[in-house]
DNA sequence: TGTACATCAGTGAACGCGCGTTCACTGATGTAC
DNA sequence: TGTACATCAGTGAACGCGCGTTCACTGATGTAC
């Protein structure tokens, strides 16, 4: 266990490289996905370098290629997490209160101020959707899977009939993601003024 | 009219510069811009080289600086041409038949496969917005006008009180332009499957 | 109208920079005996 | 349990490439006379 740490923090310590125990290797692989998958929605995939991430996990940007073939392989890992987090956010609402009131605070915490300043922690669609839609069909693949994960569970909280609902879900979660995406984009007061009709929408 | 021409063309004859009257130069800015408008929207504001859009009006690369500042000056014309293109777009629709039908085309285009599928002539928020998210102030500035136009322009075409129908039309546009960036973003499959559960939406 | 000359749109080479990726190297790990 | 050695996670220098920007240059434009 102290060794692991220490082979972990070699970097650190200015001690020269060494080899690290697996499971080391598994956390290092651990904290740079998690790195990337928060660098990456915030300042998007083709700001968010490779040498970046591997400084905000610990290490130098040239052990990379000990855990993912290229870039693009650490993209798709990072997608899958940051869908991972979204939809655990959902799921553990969905747990503790009654559907109703999940999906609503679903919605309050989608369009809050918190989540459109904070995209490191948000919603993958509304951080990444732009710039995935230019990536490799491999990606897209992904970033689909994602979208229908969390809408199929947005759709588990609403009322009404199997099909109705998540055409339903998939209505609500393009309007909530349309807005936060919009909202980033603009100007302060037109930022407000989209999260606010898109809060209140009765829909 | 013709040495207007012989000027601009210069570049593919093969010979060498030269000066070139002013009406040629301000054909160039068009040219420019409007390549930046299409290439923008199609390859996102990174992957837009000054360099290709120079090509794709027909000249080199360094004349550029005869046109504009820096690359984010060139960014904020094409960002306003592409949002000028979407409302005439509205616009003409609304000043050739009645008000609801008029909002219904524009709703079938937006939400249409050619839509999906041709970003670089279609709506700038859906093709940019997750870029200028992270970009300058004076961009999210020129962003947040085009959307505050563009919202104003689909109210107007809706039915309600003043209040209520910009509202509305806030939501409808994010809606619309998270359906396409999704899509954009996803798998064939889910793409046809957001838009189809988007566009039948009754809202 | 004609002539001399300053202007400046456009060219193409060159710059510095950041990025993804490669590579020789290090030394603890973990295995074979 | 102890020892010798192959493995390989991680390091940091180096690579090639594309990009935004700069610059010396060219020659038609448009003006001053």
């Amino acid at each position: 266990m102290m060794d692991i740490l220490l082979g972990v923090k070699c970097g650190f310590w200015g001690l020269d490289a060494m080899r690290v125990s697996r499971d080391a290797k598994d956390r290092s692989h651990a904290r740079i996905v998690a790195a990337a998958a928060r660098l990456v929605r915030e300042r998007g995939l083709e700001r968010t370098s490779v040498a970046d991430v591997m400084i905000d996990a610990g290490l130098t940007h040239g052990g990379f290629y000990r855990h993912f073939d290229a870039k693009d392989s650490l993209t798709a890992a990072a997608l899958q997490s940051a869908f991972d987090q979204i939809q655990s956010e959902l799921a553990s609402r969905l747990e503790t209160t009654e559907p109703g009131a999940a999906v609503a605070g679903f919605h309050a915490y989608y369009l809050s101020e918190g989540h459109v300043r904070n995209p490191g922690i948000g919603c993958p669609i509304a951080a990444l959707a732009g710039e995935v839609g230019r990536a490799s069909e491999a990606l897209k693949t992904a970033f689909g899977r994602g979208v229908n994960r969390l809408t199929t569970q947005l759709a588990m909280g609403m009322p009404g009939a199997e099909s109705k609902r998540l055409a339903k879900a998939t209505r609500e979660l393009a309007m909530m993601a349309g807005a936060v995406m919009i909202a980033r984009a603009s100007d302060p007061e037109t930022a407000r003024a989209v999260i606010s009709a898109c809060r209140s929408g009765s829909k």
